[in-house]
DNA sequence: CGACGGGACGC
DNA sequence: CGACGGGACGC
C-alpha cells in the first residue's frame, strides 16, 4: 500500500493471513476517511482505494491492511454496516481474500471462527475448552478420537463465535498447541436421506445451541450500541446482511415488531440478497425498537444483521420536531434497556424457538421443526387445509406442518385457497390437525381437516394419493 | 541413540 | 454489486 516500499507490500499483503480487509463503501469515501474510520482497531499498514484506471474515480471498494489478523477481525466485526461518512451508504467489511486466491467469494465467518489445535492426548474436551476460553466465548470443542477405541488422537477443534476470538487464540496461545485456522469442513452434503421440498437451513432446527445466538441484548456491550444522542432517528431502517436472505425472511423478522408498513430487499445482480433491505415503520417508536432489538441479531446464526436509521424524507429540521423525535426515541430506548416491561411488544431475548422467530407468527405454540419424510414415502394420511383470506407460502407451510413429524410434502392447489399435506404417519397428521385447526399463522386462518380420498382413479381400495 | 515434529473431524 | 495499483530494493 502506498506508503510502503512496493515489494514489501506485495509480500505483506497476506502476512499474517487474514490481516487485510476488503471494504465496500460509497465511491465518495476517501482513503483518509477510511484510515480515520479504522484507526482505532490497530496498526494500519496501508489503505488503498481501488480506482478506475482511466477516470481515476473510486470504484467504491478499498483494502485496509492491519498488522494483525485480530485487529482486522475486530474492525470488521465492529464496522460492518456502519455509515463512515454522513450521507454515504453503510459499509460492508470482509476479510480480504488472499492475493493469490482467484476466488472472489466473500470470506465467511464460518471460515474464520474455528481453530485446529494439537493437544496432549490426555486432554478432555473440557480441558480444551478451559484452555481456550480465555480468547473468547466458545461455541463448542471437539477432540478427534479413534472411532473404535475412543482414544484421543491429540487433535482438537475449537469453534468461537467471532473471527476476532479465533484470531486472538491463534496469535496468543501457547505455541505448543500449534493453533491454526481449521479448514472448513468439506460440505459433505450427506446424501440427505430426507430430500423433499425447499432447502432448509440447519439453523432452523429447534435445537438449543441456536438459542445462544438469539439476541445480542443477552450479552450487553458485545455489539455496537446506538448513539441515542445523535438524534438521527427515522421511521426507516436500512438492513445490511452478508448472507443470502429472502425478502420474505426479512419481512417476517421485522414484522415481529408491530407497525411495519414497508419492506424491500434491495437485490443484487444475482437477484439474491447480499445487499441491503429497506424497512419502514408507521411510527418512530417501532423503528427505534426494531433497530435496538435486531441490530446485531444473528440470522441465520453467524450472519449478523446490521440495522441503521436512514433518512425517510421527513422534516426533522425543526427544533420542535427533532425534540419530539428524540423524546419518543429515548422512551423507547429506556423501555428496551429496562427489559421485562416490554415483553408485550415482543417476546424477551431467551424465548425458545429461533425458528419460530424467523418467519412464523402464530397464536399456537409450535413444536420444534422435524425432518421431512423421504419424498418417496408412502402417504398414510392427507390433510386438507383451507386458508383465509389467502394461502400461505409453501415454505411457511412446510415449516409449520413438518413439526409433527413424517411430513412428506405440501401441495397447494394453484389458484385456490386450499392445500394438501401428505404424511407418512397417521398419528403425525392427526397431531397436526389437532394442534393447527382453526389457528392463525402469519395472519392467515387455517381450517385443517382430513382430506377426502382423491376422486379420480378410484378402483379397488381407496388409494391414498 | 533416543524424542522431534506432526495435522483433519463433525455442532 | 463489489476483488486487487504504482513503482523500484539491494544484490
Amino acid at each position: 500500500m502506498e506508503e510502503y516500499p512496493s515489494k514489501q507490500v506485495a509480500e505483506n499483503l497476506d502476512d499474517p493471513p487474514n490481516s487485510r480487509l476488503f471494504v465496500v463503501t460509497s465511491r465518495s469515501v476517501t482513503e483518509d476517511e477510511l484510515r480515520e474510520s479504522f484507526l482505532a482497531f490497530g496498526d494500519i499498514q496501508g489503505v488503498w482505494v481501488v480506482k478506475d484506471k482511466q477516470t481515476k474515480e473510486s470504484k467504491g471498494i478499498a483494502y485496509v491492511k492491519f498488522a494483525k489478523s485480530s485487529q482486522a477481525c475486530l474492525a470488521m466485526e465492529d464496522m460492518h454496516g456502519k455509515v463512515l461518512v454522513e450521507g454515504t451508504k453503510p459499509v460492508k467489511v470482509f476479510i480480504a481474500q488472499s492475493r493469490s486466491s482467484t476466488r472472489h467469494r466473500d470470506v465467511e465467518d464460518e471460515e474464520l471462527t474455528r481453530i485446529f489445535v494439537m493437544i496432549p492426548k490426555t486432554f478432555s474436551e473440557e480441558d480444551l475448552k478451559e484452555t481456550f476460553k480465555e480468547y473468547g466465548d466458545i461455541e463448542y470443542c471437539v477432540i478427534i478420537k479413534n472411532k473404535t477405541t475412543g482414544e484421543s488422537k491429540g487433535l482438537g477443534y475449537v469453534r468461537y463465535y467471532k473471527p476476532s476470538q479465533a484470531a486472538l487464540a491463534i496469535e496468543n496461545c501457547d505455541k505448543t498447541y500449534r493453533a491454526i485456522l481449521a479448514e472448513p469442513r468439506t460440505k459433505n452434503t450427506a446424501p440427505d436421506e430426507y430430500s423433499g421440498g425447499a432447502p432448509r437451513g440447519d439453523y432452523m432446527g429447534g435445537g438449543d445451541p441456536v438459542n445462544s445466538y438469539a439476541f445480542p441484548m443477552a450479552e450487553p456491550g458485545n455489539y455496537q450500541v446506538m448513539d441515542y444522542r445523535s438524534g438521527d432517528f427515522t421511521r426507516c431502517l436500512m438492513i445490511s446482511t452478508r448472507a443470502a436472505l429472502s425478502q420474505e425472511q426479512i419481512f417476517a423478522l421485522f414484522d415481529l415488531i408491530p407497525g411495519m408498513e414497508y419492506c424491500e430487499l434491495q437485490r443484487d445482480a444475482y437477484g439474491m440478497s447480499k445487499g441491503h433491505a429497506l424497512i419502514r415503520y408507521s411510527n418512530l417508536g417501532s423503528a427505534v425498537y426494531a433497530k435496538e432489538k435486531l441490530n446485531g441479531f444473528e440470522y441465520p446464526p453467524g450472519n449478523r444483521l446490521v440495522v441503521n436509521f436512514v433518512d425517510d424524507g421527513e422534516d426533522r429540521s425543526s427544533p420542535v420536531g427533532r425534540m419530539a423525535m428524540q423524546l419518543v426515541a429515548a422512551q423507547m430506548m429506556s423501555a428496551v434497556w429496562n427489559g421485562p416491561s416490554t415483553s408485550q411488544v415482543m417476546k424477551p431475548p431467551g424465548f425458545s424457538a429461533v425458528s419460530t422467530m424467523s418467519r412464523i407468527q402464530t397464536d399456537v405454540n409450535l413444536p420444534p421443526m422435524k425432518k421431512l419424510a423421504p419424498p418417496d414415502s408412502k402417504a398414510k394420511e392427507r390433510l386438507f387445509v383451507v386458508f383465509s383470506p389467502s394461502p400461505l407460502p409453501m415454505e411457511v407451510l412446510e415449516d409449520v406442518f413438518c413439526r409433527f413429524g413424517s411430513l412428506i410434502e405440501v401441495h397447494l392447489v394453484p389458484g385456490r385457497k386450499v392445500g394438501y399435506m401428505k404424511y407418512a404417519d397417521k398419528q403425525c397428521a392427526d397431531d397436526a390437525m389437532a394442534v393447527l385447526h382453526g389457528r392463525v399463522v402469519n395472519g392467515v386462518k387455517m381450517k385443517v381437516m382430513l382430506a377426502d380420498p382423491p376422486r379420480e382413479e378410484s378402483h379397488k381400495r381407496p388409494r391414498i394419493y
